[in-house]
DNA sequence: CGCTCGATTGCTCAGATGAGCAAGATTCCG
DNA sequence: CGGAATCTTGCTCATCTGAGCAATCGAGCG
C-alpha cells in the first residue's frame, strides 16, 4: 500500500505534462492545448515536476560517469578529481570493478601533464587498469612498483606483470621491488630494505611524481590472504583492533591510521605519510565491499584523486538511499 | 566483466555530452567549447544518444503512466483504450494493485458519456477500485453486479460493499445479485435463475451499458477458493486442464475458451458473450500472478479497455526485457 | 588519376523554451 | 472589512534547439 498523502492538484498535472513531455515527446504548447493550459504553466508544471525529483534521467551506458556526484564529492572532501562511475544497470561487482578500471585507465590517459614516474601497488584492480590501457597511452612513463610484490603462490608475477604492462604501454621501463610484501621479522624486513637494490627503488619510489594505487578489504578475501603473506585469523584479530582495509600492504582503521605498529613495522614499501604529501595519489576503489576502506582513504587524505563507482561514491557521502 | 565490442569514438562522445547536458545542463554550445565540436555535432550526439537508448528518462511517481506503452497495446490488440501505471520504483505487488486500482478509479471518473448503468464483479482488485473513487465521481450511476456474490466465508458483504460504494459515491443505487457465484448443483443453479428477483439482475446486468471487472489467477490464493466456492485441488484439477484464470467466476484457458463447461453451467452471472458484445468492457488487472489470465482476456476480446501495470503490459506485448 | 555517390559538416531559419517582469489573484492579519 | 504581503498568471524577449539544405569530404571504382 503505498503512503497516504495529499497530492496537489498540480502534482498530478505535472506528471502528466512529464509524461507527454517525456514519453511522447509534445510540446509544452501541444500539451498546454490538451490539458487546457497555457504554455507557461506547462512550462512551470515541468519544472516543478522536475525539482520534486520526479524526472529521473540516467544515462545507461557503461561509460558512463556521474558528474554530479563527482562534484560533490570534490566539494566534500576536497579532493583534487573524483571520476565516479555510473551504477546503472549493472549486475554484478565484478562488472563495477571493471568500469571503473577502464575509467581509471581513461584519467590516466588524459592526465596532464604526464607523469615522469609513476609509483603503482598491484591486485586485481590495478591488473585491470593495466589490462584497460592503450598502447600508447604515454610516451615513456617509468613505472616502480611501491610496495613488497605477491611471490607466495601460483599467480607469482601478475604484480610483476601489472608493472611491465603499464611500463610498456606507457613506451617506457618498469622498475620492480624485489622484496615479499610482508616479512616474518622485523630483522629480515631491515636487512632486505637496506639491500643496495631495494633501497634503490624505495628511493625511487618516494620520488615519484604520481601515485597509482587500489585497496583491499579487510577481510579473508584479502590479496595479503589470498597471497598467503596473512591468514584469516590474522585478519579477523587485525578487524577486532578496527582495521577496515588496507592500502599498499598496510592495514588502516577508518580513521586512516596504522592498525598494527608491529605487522606495519615488517611490511615493505614507501610510508602511508608519502602518499598523504603525494601532489598526486590516485586511488581506484571499487564494490560493495570496499565502501569502509575507500571512506577511510578519502577521510584521511590518502589520495588526491578517487577513482570510484557510484555507490561507494554515495557511501563516502553518506547518502544512502 | 563486460561484453567486449568495439566502442565508437562517437558513442563515447555521445555519452560525454549527454553527462554534461543531462546532468551538468550546460547548452548545447558550452558542451561543444568544452569538447571541442561545433554545437550542431553535440546536437546530433544528443540525437544519437537518445537514438540509441543510452538515455533513459524515467518518470517516478505513484500516478506515473506509461503512455508508449499504452500506445502499443492499443495498436497490437485493437483495445479502444489502454492505461497502463508505470511499474517504476515498486518493491511490491501490493503497491502494483493499488497504483492500477487508483487509475482504474480515475479512469471511471473521467469517462464521457458516463455509463448509465455500470456492472461490476467483485473481488480485492475491486474494492481497491472503490476506495479510490472519490465521492461525487458521477452524478447518478447505476450500478448492477454482474456475477454471484462471496458470501460463504466471513467476509461476507465485500462483494455488496464494493457495489453499493462504488453507488453511492457515484449518486446512484446499486442492484445486487442475490446468488452465490457457483452452486453445487445444476438444478439449483436454473432453479435461482429463474427466480424472478434473479433474472431481473440478470436483465439489467446484460443490458449495462459498460462493465467494469478485474480477473483472479487460477492458483490455490483465488478468491474463489477463499470464499469457499472452490478447493485447492479443483482449482488444480482446473489448471491441469489449461485453465490461466477466472473472469467473472468463469475459468478460461489462454485462448479465452470456458475450460470447464460443466463448471460453468453452474456459475451464475453473465454469459462471456455480453462481456465480447459489450461496447464497453474493462477489465482491471495487476501483479506478476496476473499475466498468463490478463493475456488470455486481452487476446480473446473479453475487454474494450484495459488498466494494468507496466510489467503486466509487457507480458501481454511479449517484450521481456 | 578523376569521377561518382554517400556520409559528414556547417549553416540558415523557424519553432520551442526559460528568465524575468508586471498585472492580477489570494491569503493573512489587524 | 481593508490593505499589505505573497503567490500565481500571462506575457515579452533573448536564447536554445532541431529540421532541412548546400558545401565538403572521403571511399570506392573504372
Amino acid at each position: 500500500m503505498e503512503r497516504t498523502r495529499v497530492i496537489d492538484t498540480d502534482e498530478l498535472l505535472s506528471i502528466r505534462a512529464a509524461e507527454l513531455y517525456y514519453e511522447e515527446n509534445k510540446t509544452q504548447d501541444e500539451i498546454g492545448t490538451l490539458l487546457r493550459l497555457t504554455r507557461w504553466k506547462v512550462g512551470r508544471l515541468l519544472a516543478q515536476a522536475k525539482a520534486s525529483g520526479f524526472i529521473r534521467i540516467e544515462i545507461v551506458h557503461p561509460r558512463a560517469r556521474r558528474l554530479s556526484v563527482e562534484r560533490r564529492l570534490r566539494e566534500a572532501t576536497g579532493l583534487t578529481d573524483a571520476i565516479v562511475v555510473s551504477s546503472a544497470g549493472v549486475a554484478t561487482d565484478e562488472e563495477l570493478q571493471s568500469r571503473t578500471a577502464q575509467a581509471a585507465a581513461d584519467y590516466l590517459t588524459g592526465l596532464r601533464p604526464v607523469p615522469r614516474t609513476l609509483g603503482i601497488s598491484w591486485g586485481r584492480t590495478l591488473h585491470e587498469v593495466a589490462l584497460h590501457l592503450k598502447q600508447g597511452w604515454a610516451h615513456g612513463v617509468n613505472v616502480v612498483q611501491i610496495n613488497g610484490g605477491v611471490s607466495l603462490n601460483r599467480r607469482a608475477g601478475t604484480a610483476a606483470a601489472t608493472a611491465v604492462n603499464i611500463a610498456h604501454k606507457g613506451a617506457g621501463a618498469a622498475t620492480l621491488l624485489p622484496s615479499p610484501a610482508i616479512l616474518e621479522r622485523l630483522e629480515t624486513k631491515q636487512a632486505i630494505e637496506s639491500d643496495r637494490a631495494v633501497a634503490a627503488v624505495l628511493n625511487l619510489a618516494t620520488a615519484a611524481s604520481a601515485y597509482l594505487f587500489s585497496a583491499g578489504q579487510a577481510d579473508e578475501n584479502s590479496a595479503l590472504v589470498d597471497s598467503g603473506y596473512l591468514t584469516a585469523p590474522q585478519v579477523a584479530e587485525l578487524v577486532r583492533k578496527g582495521a577496515v582495509g588496507d592500502i599498499v600492504g598496510r592495514y588502516i582503521d577508518s580513521n586512516g591510521n596504522i592498525v598494527d605498529p608491529e605487522l606495519d613495522g615488517r611490511t615493505v614499501g614507501i610510508q602511508l605519510e608519502q602518499l598523504r604529501q603525494a601532489k598526486m595519489a590516485i586511488a581506484v576503489i571499487a564494490g560493495g565491499s570496499k565502501h569502509a576502506i575507500a571512506r577511510a582513504i578519502v577521510g584521511s587524505g590518502l589520495c588526491t584523486v578517487l577513482v570510484t563507482d557510484e555507490d561507494t561514491a554515495l557511501a563516502i557521502l553518506g547518502d544512502e538511499a
